[in-house]
RNA sequence: CGGGGCGUAGCGCAGCCUGGUAGCGUACUUGUCUGGGGGACAAGGGGUCGCAGGUUCAAAUCCUGCCGUUCCGACCA
């Protein structure tokens, strides 16, 4: 391709709105250009990185033995009505009426449209498993759009369902997808780890996903580096505490903490570790419709786990009380709230790590007061829940004993689940077994954001003067900055073989034959990642060499021009 | 939906308080000089100042309403 015939709109400064390094470069190259919010346009530079990831997902699916199909973007209401989804899905889901004002939404998944197209196509178990995917916009109205397209609305995904006998058949195309996930991931060149993870909306049992590390990624991980133990924060276990409850040694008495409403002030002040104190999280549970106030401890360093927390018998629906609910139920600004001397009105549940602990400082429901010495069975009763309610921690012991725990952030780019019965069943998707008898298919779905990763790969890959693409998904893979293409024939003859026997050779490279300055056309290959230059000047071609250097490299090295088709070629493999 | 910020040229911004010819940088066009890390000089083109209403002789500027957008708290590939 010669820069001449090509599109790009490089620019040296991003919209305020672009936060993230993948989104301000995305947008600089010009890769990407927002329409409206959450949306954007794929220019000829970006797409040409979109199509290369496709490529190799939609390679490495054929390979798992999954078929591809296209399914329609627009779906009818009646579907996910039969799912309860339409319900379900809410405000997320952008809903559209045709002109006899019948109802449809822009899918933001397609559960509902392959179980239909399985049951009526599915008779007998001989035609199962069966796995199909597609690579296909989805649409999802976020409560928040940003970070370009990592948490666009319109959005490229790959997603997959797969139908089986029984859940032994399932489990192994599981496995299948698992792998074939890993070598996506390994063959796009980006670092990432599987993790378990909650299933979420989607529903389901088995559930892991899979995430490119990155410091600004949204998502929480926890791992162990002595064993093979990976989990979303979200999920990951907060093991019992090894060391029972000690004896009380101390007195409970007040201290007095004038200014300290946060559990470190209160030991700064003290002088004491932030372990040794205890904060009472105030909620209101709601079950049957009726409110229950309810205290959640937790060890002062530590943070509540919501997901957890909702997944506790009763505790599906919660919320943090507001001011005017802890005064009314505690008679006690917020701040210096504690579990000791509450009325029958307030539930007390605790952590299993606060469960554990002896003689610690609490809030004692008194303003500018908290409690040091406080011990279960005797200063307060024993709380009537205890489980395992907070965040896992650096160092905290991996949930399968073989080490402690690390945590990093990733950003979720695929994700497997094992769906079982849950649409099959809704929806009747069932087969003819071998006795003749109708039962209900298995499902697992498998789903890649496309789009995501390559943000993704642009928050893993950058530098001061732009993106470093790994070699799977660069826009080109070689660029020749031809100085002086405009005014020496020399150079002018030269690229323009170079390029001829380049493109022969199979190498996807670019000719920047467009005369600018070499700072001008350095500067847009940096920024747009480019993983190969070739500099070609009048000065060098005299002395029969030429420059090149890879993207990270900081040094140029000179080549002969003889054998340089060869050279260019291996290194562009 | 709750709360704050911002809407002026493709992008980044000033002007608004104190009403009176719409500006700067960048990008774009043309020319000259340049030529190894977004070069210099000169001359240009490009704006219903988010929309609607109001106050006024006069509104980008003041007032009201609406819309869009963005950031901070409940979603997910």
């Amino acid at each position: 391709m010669r820069a001449s015939q090509f599109f790009f709109n490089t620019q040296k400064e991003a919209p305020n709105e672009a936060e993230l390094q993948s989104h301000i470069l995305m947008v600089r190259a010009g890769l990407i250009k927002r329409l409206g919010s959450g949306l954007y346009s794929w220019m000829p530079l970006g797409l040409r990185v979109l199509r290369k990831v496709e490529a190799i997902v939609r390679d490495e699916m054929n390979k798992a033995g999954a078929l591809e199909l296209l399914m329609p973007a627009v779906q009818p209401k009646e579907l996910w009505e039969e799912t309860g989804r339409w319900a379900v899905f809410g405000p997320q889901m952008l809903k559209i009426q045709d002109r006899h004002e019948r109802e449809f939404c822009f899918g933001p998944t397609h559960e509902e449209v392959i179980t239909d197209i399985a049951r009526k196509e599915i008779r007998s178990y001989k035609q199962l498993p069966l796995n199909f995917y597609q690579i296909q916009t989805k649409f999802r109205d976020e409560i928040r759009p940003r970070f370009g397209v990592m948490r666009a609305r319109e959005f490229m995904m790959k997603d997959a369902y797969s139908f089986h006998t029984d859940f032994a058949s399932l489990e192994q195309t599981y496995q299948t997808m698992y792998q074939a996930y890993s070598n996506v991931f390994n063959r796009l060149g980006l670092k990432f780890r599987a993790v378990k993870a909650d299933t979420g909306a989607i529903g389901g049992d088995g559930s892991h996903e899979f995430h490119v590390l990155a410091d600004s990624g949204e998502d929480g991980l926890a791992y162990c580096d002595t064993s093979d133990f990976a989990a979303n924060v979200e999920l990951a276990e907060a093991v019992m505490p090894i060391q029972p409850r000690a004896a009380a040694q101390e007195q409970m008495c007040n201290v007095d903490t004038p200014k300290q409403t946060a559990c470190e002030d209160v030991a700064k002040l003290l002088n004491i570790g932030i372990e040794r104190t205890v904060k009472a999280i105030a909620l209101i549970v709601t079950v049957d419709n009726k409110a229950q106030f309810v205290l959640a401890l937790l060890r002062g360093d530590h943070h509540l786990n919501e997901v957890k927390l909702a997944k506790l018998a009763g505790f599906a629906d919660f919320r943090f009380a507001i001011e005017e609910e802890i005064r009314a139920n505690l008679n006690c600004p917020p701040g210096f709230i504690g579990p000791v001397g509450v009325g029958a009105n307030v539930q007390v549940i605790a952590d299993r790590t606060v469960a554990a602990m002896s003689d610690f400082i609490c809030g004692a429901n008194k303003p500018k007061y908290h409690l040091a010495g406080v011990n279960f069975g005797r200063d307060l009763p024993e709380p009537s829940v205890v489980a395992d309610i907070r965040n896992v921690v650096e160092g905290d012991i991996s949930p399968d004993g073989k080490g402690v725990l690390s945590l990093c952030r990733g950003v979720e780019v695929g994700h497997i689940f094992q769906l079982r019965t849950k649409y099959s069943e809704a929806m009747n998707a069932t087969y003819l077994d071998e006795n003749g008898q109708s039962q209900v298919m298995e499902m697992g779905c498998y789903g890649i954001g496309v789009s995501r990763i390559v943000g993704a790969a642009i928050e893993q890959g950058n530098d001061e003067h732009g993106i470093i693409f790994p070699a799977s998904m660069a826009p080109f893979s070689m660029v020749i900055c031809a100085i002086g293409y405009d005014k020496s024939e020399l150079v002018k003859t030269t690229t323009n073989k170079l390029h001829d026997e380049l493109l022969t050779a199979g190498v996807d490279v670019l000719l920047d034959d467009r005369g600018e300055r070499p700072g001008v056309m350095f500067a847009e290959a940096d920024l747009m990642g480019i993983p190969h230059r070739v500099v070609i000047g009048e000065r060098g071609l005299n002395e029969g060499n030429v420059e090149y250097k890879t993207r990270s490299a900081t040094e140029a090295q000179s080549l002969p021009l003889v054998n340089l088709v060869e050279f260019l070629q291996r290194v562009a493999k």
